[in-house]
DNA sequence: GGGCCCCTAAATGTCTGACAAAAGAATCCG
DNA sequence: CGGATTCTTTTGTCAGACATTTAGGGGCCC
């Protein structure tokens, strides 16, 4: 493990990259101690400072923990489905905001990844997850709700949809696709109408769900899929009249 | 914008969350310009080496970049698709290594979400990528192809399908699902017998997309996807025997 | 002899002050 | 007016110091 002094990259960069990939190459293995900041110091040749940003750059990437204390120092960090969940979400948010990706794009990706997991959610599905849907229609149907709000309970619908595939790889890599849409969503305010449309059809997927139906969740995420096009496709173009006028 | 002191979280790690919310909020736009660290310093009540850290721990997932000079700084960065693929494959890759997850389980998230963009792929794919996933299948035809480079080409192969979608969200997205899955790969070493069942069906898909016949990429795929498992539980069961002789 | 308490050592967290290096801005000179 | 030079701002890096936390050991009391 080496670093270029004369590189035109940062030394906290540089060791920050070379730990990783003593991490990502299984070099250092879960919950295996990291030399204390002055070891790395003086294994780097730089100072303590220096090391201890390259640390906090693997911190930020939740590659390793630290602890304070005799026994202390930075630790290799198992990293679990709900930190990585958390920052694929961040990733895949910002990314969308960021790239202004046109809402049709996002959302066909959307429906497609969550059309992927309803033949295994038809298949493995438990009173829980139907619960939870029904619980979130119920949620929609509430006509005081902000539009936040129900983009937030649309989520939470679909996860569980997701999550009923009992498959933790999907729901992570399925969570970043739901979840970053919802910023997209709210652009969208929906009206009592189209709230209805998109509620009949969670009502129905839910049973469709409830009878493990594949093919008719499909059938109905495709309707949801189109569905939600138009009632946006109407809201961007009126909100470009009220401009133009 | 402020932090508290008393809290037990690093000062560090507080900056960092209090600049990404304004981030991710949209309170500062992409190319805008931080202040500098002194006045962070300042305005935080701590000193430069914490605002530094705190800076890095951004930099680390690419939300801010930094240069040099008079009218240096550090300024909010545009997420490209690119950074973010980089991100997510790390990330992917660590969660599946350090949790062990079953290889059935990737295997069957990794289909899933190849085959829900098949439709997409059938529809849309252009002359380069059938060339890209021809060239791939050549290769992997070699048989002097080490069980590395074989997977590797696995890889590169679904990612053409992939892209022939069309949709850089789903790219992006199914990025991690295909990449993160070749440490796990990897483990298996792929007899000439079983690289041969896979090429065919490589063929065949290839073909298939040829044709826009998604229906048929869309059977090809779970059969590509139980001959996998099937060639998996072999070779795990063999060196299991190994290990119980 | 065992259990409790305190003390110490090790490690991270934070601060101060300083200098190096880069890069644009302003200035000076031909 | 243009080019070279100096200036200024800002990040990158270093050295040393102190604060804080925590595990572990030694000593004391029961």
């Amino acid at each position: 493990m080496k670093i270029d002094p004369n590189s035109s990259a940062d030394l906290s960069a540089q060791i920050a990259t070379a730990l990783r990939d003593a991490i990502v190459s299984g070099a250092l293995i879960v919950d295996a101690r990291l030399p204390s900041e002055a070891e790395l110091a003086e294994q780097f040749q730089v100072s303590r400072p220096t090391v201890r940003e390259a640390l906090k750059r693997l911190a930020a990437q939740s590659l390793i923990r630290t602890q304070r204390g005799a026994a202390g120092g930075a630790f290799v960090n198992r990293l679990s489905f709900e930190e990585a969940y958390g920052q694929q979400v961040t990733t895949s948010t910002l990314l969308l905001t960021m790239n202004e990706v046109r809402f049709e794009v996002a959302c066909e990706a959307r429906f497609a990844m969550v059309r992927c997991c309803a033949p295994l959610s038809a298949q493995r599905r438990t009173a829980d997850h139907l619960a939870t849907m029904r619980a979130e229609i119920h949620r929609q149907k509430q006509p005081d709700l902000s539009g936040q709000a129900f983009c937030a309970s649309d989520v939470a619908f679909h996860r569980a949809l997701v999550d009923a595939a009992g498959n933790p790889v999907l729901s992570y890599q399925l969570a970043g696709a739901v979840e970053a849409m919802q910023p997209l969503m709210n652009m969208i305010t929906f009206t009592v109408q189209s709230r209805e449309r998109l509620v009949e059809l969670h009502t129905r997927i839910t049973d469709a769900l409830e009878s493990r139906d594949a093919p008719e969740i499909d059938r109905l995420l495709c309707e949801l899929q189109s569905d939600t096009l138009e009632i946006a496709a109407g809201i961007i173009a009126r909100r470009k009249a009220a401009k133009g006028g």
